[in-house]
RNA sequence: CGGGGUGUAGCGUAGCCUGGUAGCGCGCCUGGUUUGGGACCAGGAUGUCGGGAGUUCAAAUCUCUCCACCCCGACCA
């Protein structure tokens, strides 16, 4: 390709809606231009990029025996009425009617018209197992689009479902699947972790989710340096404390705090660490209001606490209401004579000694002991995000906490939607069962921004070789106005294009820094310079994305030297 | 949806408090000189100052209202 013939459309300053590096970069590389909060339009240079991916999710997918299908991106409601998400899906569903007034939706997900075809195509076990994918635009109004195509409204996902006979099939694919993933990955040149995820409100049982590291991810991400356990941190449990609680101590006493309502607070005033203090969360939950202890420098884990079945509906308590029960404000409320319902963390379970609110305005107590100064709480349970340093699940180490951004999950449906939808196969004996199912998403537009947050640097994007839009650049220096100049860079890009390799011929002939800054901005990983200064010496000059400086090569050479360099040498 | 903020040329912005003929950098166009890290000189084009209403002799500036976008939070197969 030469640039004459494409379009190079850069930014030398970001648009000021772009927050994150990667958004930024591609607004300024030209692989993306906004359209509307959360919708893009792929620029030639982005849409190569996401053919790139594209591309290699079909190929391992088409290589793990995956059958590729096109569906509709709209979607008539009945369907959705069958299992139940016409109503439960939401606001992020865009709804639309047609010119009969009748209700369809713009795809957010494609479970029901995969379950509709496997009811309508599946009759028998001999046809099984199956899993079909497709590569394809959703949509999902998003409460708050951001990060560019990160998290856009519009965005292309490749989304698989498989049908089984049994259960055993099924786990068969959903390894397959997370060998397959590990690859796609891989081969995208991505640094990756598979997590353990909450099923969410799909259901079924087990899940995982592909997180590309990056401290700039949306997830928290616990896992374990010396195991392989990797988990979300709303997932990740919590053990409890290895060591037993102390013995009490000196006497309970209550101690003057104006105006000291966080645990931090209390702890910086009273001279004491903050894994001292006991914090104490009021909420409302069947009927009553419930009182929470988390170490102060604990977080409530919102997911965990709603699997306790009499919180399930809980919400934090309103200030009146704290008033009522407690008789002072939040900020100073504890567990102590007061004859409401008490679950404790199980962190907060071991200990002794601490600090909490008096339930009374400026004061806390300090030196608090269960089974002395109140009683053993009535509860205790895992209710908080385990933090860097506690014991890993496995029981392998101590757990650590990275960021990530989520770009595959992967489940196990079971038999949620066949059976809302009648998806029945006949087995051996004539039987007609519900089919088992799986299911497995990448988000392919996200990829691309995911490499980028991950690969960049202070002068632009450094795309990984399997998703550059071109491997090479061929940067000529006074094209115009140097024959030779332009024969030789004629001669190399005519080499490189007839051995099959995608090369750019930056034959726009601006100024040299301002050629070198595009190619560096968008991330081409190899470039080569030819310039009257090398060709006096029958050399041209090389640099890698990566490198700081360039290497001479002699220009009988430069073709093999390109090729070896593309081979991973 | 709650809280905060922004909207001035393609991009980045000044001006707004204290009302008086809209400015700068980059980009773009023409001509010339240049050509190894985002050139220089000369000339030029581009603004319903987000929309509407109001106050005023006069509104980018003050008031009201609507819209769009961004940030934080809640949300997220």
């Amino acid at each position: 390709m030469r640039a004459s013939g494409f379009f190079i459309s850069t930014l030398k300053e970001a648009p000021a809606e772009a927050e994150l590096i990667s958004h930024k970069l591609m607004l300024r590389a030209g692989l993306i231009r906004r359209l509307g909060s959360g919708l893009y339009t792929w620029m030639p240079l982005g849409l190569k990029v996401l053919r790139k991916v594209e591309n290699i999710v079909r190929e391992e997918m088409d290589a793990a025996g995956a059958l590729e299908l096109l569906m509709p991106a709209v979607q008539p409601a009945e369907l959705w009425r069958e299992t139940g998400r016409w109503e439960v899906f939401g606001p992020q569903m865009l709804k639309i009617k047609d010119r009969h007034e009748r209700d369809f939706c713009f795809g957010p997900t494609h479970e029901e018209v995969i379950t509709d075809i496997a009811r309508r195509e599946i009759k028998s076990y001999r046809q099984l197992p199956l899993n079909f994918y497709q590569i394809q635009t959703k949509f999902r109004d998003e409460v708050r689009p951001r990060f560019g195509v990160m998290r856009a409204r519009e965005f292309v996902m490749k989304d698989a479902y498989s049908f089984h006979t049994d259960i055993h099939s099924l786990e068969e694919t959903y390894q397959a699947m997370h060998v397959t993933y590990c690859r796609i990955f891989d081969r995208l040149g991505l640094r990756f972790r598979p997590v353990k995820a909450d099923t969410g409100a799909i259901g079924g049982s087990s899940s995982h989710e592909f997180h590309v590291l990056a401290d700039s991810g949306e997830d928290a991400i616990a896992f374990c340096p010396d195991s392989d356990y990797a988990a979300n941190v709303e997932m990740a449990e919590s053990l409890p404390p290895a060591v037993l609680r102390e013995p009490a101590g000196g006497e309970m006493r209550k101690v003057r705090t104006i105006a000291q309502k966080t645990c931090e607070e209390v702890a910086a005033f009273l001279d004491v660490s903050i894994e001292q203090t006991v914090k104490t969360l009021a909420v409302m939950a069947n009927g009553g209001m419930h009182l929470l202890l988390l170490r102060g420098d604990h977080h409530l884990n919102e997911t965990k606490a709603r699997k306790i079945p009499f919180l399930s509906d809980f919400r934090l308590a309103s200030e009146e209401e704290i008033r009522t029960e407690t008789g002072c404000l939040p900020g100073f409320i504890g567990p102590t004579g007061l004859s409401l319902p008490v679950i404790a963390d199980r962190t907060v379970a071991a200990m002794s000694n601490f600090v909490c609110g008096a339930n009374e305005e400026d004061y806390h107590l300090v030196n608090v002991n269960f089974g002395r100064d109140l009683q053993e709480p009535d509860h205790i349970f895992d209710i908080r995000n385990v933090v860097s340093g506690d014991l890993s699940p496995d029981g392998k180490g101590k757990l650590e906490i990275c960021r990530g951004i989520e770009v595959g999950h992967i489940f196990q449906l079971l038999t949620k939607y066949s059976e809302a939808m009648k998806a029945n196969y006949l087995d051996e004996s004539g039987q007609a069962r519900p089919m088992e199912m799986g299911c497995y998403g990448i988000g392919v537009s996200r990829i691309v921004a995911a490499a980028i947050e991950q690969n960049h640097d202070e002068r632009g994007i450094i795309f990984p070789a399997a998703m550059a839009p071109f491997q090479v650049v061929i940067i000529p220096i006074g094209l115009k106005k140097n024959a030779e100049v332009r024969a030789e860079a004629e001669k190399l890009y005519a080499a490189l294009s007839s051995a099959g390799i995608e090369v750019l011929l930056d034959d726009r002939d601006d100024r040299p820094g301002v050629m070198f800054a595009d190619m560096e901005l968008i991330g081409i990983p190899h470039r080569v310079v030819v310039g009257e200064r090398g060709l006096k010496e029958g050399n041209a000059e090389y640099r890698g994305r990566r490198e700081e400086k360039s290497v001479v090569v002699p220009l009988p050479e430069i073709a093999d030297f390109i090729k070896s360099k593309l081979a991973g040498g």
